[in-house]
DNA sequence: GTATGATTTAAGTCATTACCTAAATACATC
DNA sequence: GATGTATTTAGGTAATGACTTAAATCATAC
């Protein structure tokens, strides 16, 4: 938990996820993006996988970084539920996803 | 989003806003539940309250503090959605909620 | 095995954050 | 208005975090 909160306290690292979150993309793929260099991003993608919210996978030169994102969704909720416990936005934001996705 | 991220990062701060999360409580009341100077937790709820987490009214010499419960769960869902667009666990947990109180 | 490209590790600097003590401010009471 | 309590501001230090460049590692291709 305090892994994660203090991962995302970064916006390049939130920045990141996001990226993840379409598909997933190489440490070269994902430093190309920003315009720090290269070894910064490896320390934030050290940090992110540390929090448990992504995983690195080496495929010969390249190493794939994917979203766990069940961990960043369980965190944000466990958190959300412990502060707010009638959480109105969250059950309306969850409501509509329900709707449009039939579950 | 960022200040609120930001504050959040802090294991302290976080515990703050689950104690505002049963009741308001006064600056004096906060720090005494924590075992750092008065001082340092005054910092805390100043970051909290930049981030609009929390919100402070002077009553007499007293200052009392309520958490901002809406801020805090429309930033985590938004980048919930951000990230995890088909969020099952935050859906599994909003559905619970909806289950319990009814709407 | 030498050279090339991808990624990380190492080492060091700069800025920020968290904390403390001491002092200031504001309010209530006598 | 002097005293006591609540809270914040000020000033300073130590720890932490983010970034850089240079070097190391590892895989690939020649």
């Amino acid at each position: 938990m305090q892994r994660v909160f203090e991962a995302l306290s970064s916006q390049i690292r939130r920045k990141i996820l996001a990226y993840l979150a379409h598909t997933d993309l190489t440490a070269g793929e994902i430093a190309a993006r920003f315009e720090i260099s290269k070894p910064a991003v490896s320390q934030h993608l050290t940090v992110l996988e540390n929090a448990g919210l992504v995983t690195s996978e080496k495929r010969g030169q390249f190493v794939h970084y994917s979203l766990v994102a069940d961990h960043l969704a369980n965190t944000l909720s466990a958190y959300a539920q412990e502060v707010c416990p009638v959480s109105k936005p969250l059950k309306a934001e969850s409501a509509a996803l329900a709707k449009t996705r039939g579950s």
